[in-house]
Formats: structure tokens, sequence, C-alpha cells
DNA sequence: GATTATCCTATAGTTTTAGTAGATTAATAA
DNA sequence: TTATTAATCTACTAAAACTATAGGATAATC
């Protein structure tokens, strides 16, 4: 299942993609127009900045805008930063791999034959699928 | 990520399956073999029973065996019995259909969008793919 | 009746998730 | 310079899910 993080992290980038300008919305306006805690949206999107899409400015005027255009913004990235690896068993995982203690041969291994073809469909549809393709 | 549960249920039933013959197989044979707890496998067994594909016998000579062929056994049924539902959001799920409390409309949500396009392609690898397809 | 092995229920320990609290830093405006 | 606003950062807590373990009941075989 899809953790709370991740839905609420791509609700508020939606939300920042749809503002006709690019000026900065406090976390407060986006926490209240998509029914999210204010405090746990505030670590989500602290998470988002490291992705390079999302910039912030303090103090009053400011909040979080984002830096590019929706369309070069590939879920990919944005899946890997709120949800971690896009493989459901590290052994099959481009960016987080590591071996399974329990296995002795990867080749053979059932979960690992069918995880690598879970892992590249979802891939597939990661990389081509930005969040312009996600607002209507 | 997939649960222990779920893979080690898979890692049985693989192990049942390339047996040249259907005859029953001890827990604690299949639990040595793929270094898996005893105890803990027994109830992953009685989970995947209620698929309809594993049968059992008691006392001694007793086990579990597969009742159809590996080519019969899709993933999608070992998948949602082991591991739930396929949809990474309940309301993108077919089998476990839920409306999400706090999102006002389906079809404007971009996190709906999103799951129900990675949903399409897991449904996709899971029905093209049996227990038969895993073993080499 | 003894042994073997599944079946069933309850429970405990650990990890992850989701959320809170409170203080700090930086920018703006008065 | 002071007040206000809003992001930043650290620490903590409650609840849920996951990963088992324990112990007995049931059924089949010898």
């Amino acid at each position: 299942m899809l953790s709370k993080k991740t839905k609420y992290g791509l609700k508020a980038l939606t939300f920042l993609a749809i503002q006709k300008e690019r000026n900065p919305i406090p976390i407060a306006e986006i926490a209240t127009h998509e029914n999210i805690s204010q405090k746990f949206l505030e670590s989500i999107l602290l998470t988002l900045r490291r992705t390079g899409y999302l910039g912030s400015k303090k103090g009053k005027g400011g909040g979080y805008y984002l830096i590019k255009d929706p369309s070069e913004i590939p879920m990919t990235t944005v899946m890997r930063v709120l949800e971690g690896p896009i493989a459901m068993v590290s052994c099959v995982s481009i960016n987080f791999y590591e071996k399974c203690e329990d296995c002795p041969d990867e080749q053979s291994c059932s979960v690992h034959k069918l995880m690598l073809k879970v892992r590249d469909s979802a891939l597939d549809v990661y990389r081509n699928t930005t969040l312009a393709d996600l607002i209507t």
C-alpha cells in the first residue's frame, strides 16, 4: 500500500502544479486545501525539496513553489524520494540494491524472477509519467 | 516492499512445484530447504490453502502438495491471498475497493490517476505469469 | 496407543507509519 | 529594531503492521 506520506506529497505537488503563477504558497494553504495535517506536510515538503524540483522561501510571502515545469518532473524521482525503492525486493532494486541473506542464488529464485518483471512494469509507468500528466 | 509472508509463500510454492512427484511434503522439509521459520511457514501455507491450489494431508506421510498444475496457478491469486490488494490505493482496487475519505473527487485526483496506471501494469504481469513461469 | 504432522488460537517483540510538540532560523514589513 | 510570518530542525509518541513464537487440538498412520 502507498504510504500517506507519498499520497500527500503527490497531492501537494499537484496543487503547486495547477497554480497559474509560480509564487510561493504557504504550507498552511496547501494543507487546508488538501485535507492534510500541516505538521506532517511540513516534513513531507522538506523531503521533496531534495528532488531539486521544489523551491522554498521563508517569512511573509513565503512558501513552496515549483522550480521546474511539471512536464519535467518524472514520477520515478518523486516516488523514490517519498516511497523509497520502486522494486518490491531489494535484490531487484536499481538504486537500492542489496543481496538477500536467505537466498543462495538470485538467478534461480522465483521471487527474484517475478519481482523483476513487476519492477520493470512499474518503472515503465513512472518513467513515462510526469507531474503534468496527472493534472487534467 | 514485499512482505516476508509473500516471499516465503512463493518460495514454498516453487519448492512444491519443482518436485517430480506430487506426494505430500512436510512443512519441516520445506522450511529447512528454504531457510524459513517452520512455525511462520505453517501459517503461510494455511493461508495459501485458501486459494484451492494447495492440498494437505495430516499424520505420517503427510504434508502439502499442489492440486493443480503450476501452469494453472496465476500470480494474481497468489499475490492477493498473501500480500492483499494488488492496487497501491484502495480507490483503484478491483477486489478491495474503498473510497478515500479525504479525497473529494476520484476523477480529478492525481494519486488515483497515477495508481490506476501502476495497478494495470502490475496486473498485466501477474495475470500473465503462472507458477510454471517461475521455475527454470 | 504411540507417533507424526497439520490445524488453530493467542500472544509477544520489533519495526514502520503517522502524527505532535516545541524551539530555531530567515525574510518581510512596520 | 521590533513584530510577524513561515520555513527549518530535532525529538518524541501513539498506533498499526509485520514477524514471528508457544502451546494445544485434531487427524492420519503404524
